[in-house]
DNA sequence: CTATTATGACAGTATAGCTTACTTATCTAC
DNA sequence: GTAGATAAGTAAGCTATACTGTCATAATAG
């Protein structure tokens, strides 16, 4: 099989990144942002594979998975939150999390209550048990941005929120701006 | 169903970030580096859940879906790499590599040639096909980068990609870390 | 009373991962 | 040159996590 241009050039580029072949000047400028826009996506999805993984095995003791973790991280971040918050904050669909949430509340880890002012509501909170799992996965992950904040240090952290929060959508900016709004009202 | 202490205390927290409910004088220190972790979580779920939406969005066009996406996308920055170097960043076993890497060489989006010094290795390349399919996704994700980049500002950004290194396990930060020494050796 | 809403349930499909085991081609070392 | 190691491909079968569509129930709102 007879190699293509492309494919041959592609070669030759093996083990250096993108940012360093350009070979024209004018060209330099506008290469290195993208490049930098890639190796931000190639970070992203680094730490996000790493992040999950300690988690991930502890769950598997329980035969519980991914889902089960960001379940129980939203419950228990807003304790009493509805079936359809939740769901606006996972992004699935009603089915998709009935399989989840299912085992969760018949193992115990999850239960339900009535809306007070509106009992078709189903409010969802963490049992002890369920709060005693969530600590466990939450102190893997812990230790980790404990150490990559330490490691960065405090105007780092500032900025790498600043950039998370400028990536994501509206839903999930008025979240992280009404922490904040409380962060600044409340502590000090 | 009577509800139990707990769930009555949760409800009430309703809406108040973890952050803001604790009494004690004391405690407010450590909590609140707690709660900074957590927030920390829910920005990362939240980015990558609005990140990856558009370029699926795109793929399902295509009958393809988040596993093409990565596999696209390492192809493209390791241009040659092998099979066996894909697995590594990925994460994943052979077998299921398999079944992404299949319809994306018989669609005609990757092509494979054999290794120059090592013929049992298979070199992947991006075709033409493959290289436009790859630049359409990424010109999703790079104007939202382009656009969190801008707004949070450069030192923002270093301490993003601090952060984020601290994060990833040691594969990732050697590949980081490559990646950095070529940029200062090359570009300026 | 009717329409809407919140939730739950059933059935089927697709994607993406896994394990285990076998084959083929090639390289390396003796 | 043969033997064992290695890179990759293949196959059968399993699991988890999403999706779609449809229907049921109960409570709220008008």
């Amino acid at each position: 099989m007879q190699d293509t241009p492309t494919q041959v050039l592609n070669r030759l580029k093996r083990d250096l990144p993108a940012g360093s072949t350009h070979a024209q000047p004018g060209a330099g400028l506008l290469f290195l942002r993208e490049e930098e826009l890639r190796v931000a996506q190639d970070m992203m999805f680094f730490a996000m594979r790493d992040i999950t993984a300690a988690p991930l095995a502890i769950l598997s003791e329980f035969g519980l998975g991914r889902a089960h973790h960001r379940t129980l991280h939203w419950i228990g971040r807003k304790p009493g939150l509805t079936v359809g918050e939740l769901l606006a904050f996972l992004g699935i669909t009603k089915q998709s999390l009935t399989r989840v949430l299912g085992p969760l509340i018949r193992d115990g880890y999850v239960a339900q209550t009535a809306g007070a002012q509106d009992r078709r509501q189903r409010l969802l909170t963490l049992t002890e048990k369920g709060q005693a799992l969530e600590r466990r996965l939450f102190d893997c992950q812990r230790d980790r941005f404990l150490a990559a904040y330490r490691e960065a240090g405090g105007p780092a952290v500032e900025g790498f929120r600043r950039v998370l929060r400028g990536l994501t959508l509206k839903q999930g900016r008025d979240y992280i701006d009404s922490l904040d709004a409380h962060r600044s009202r409340g502590a000090r």
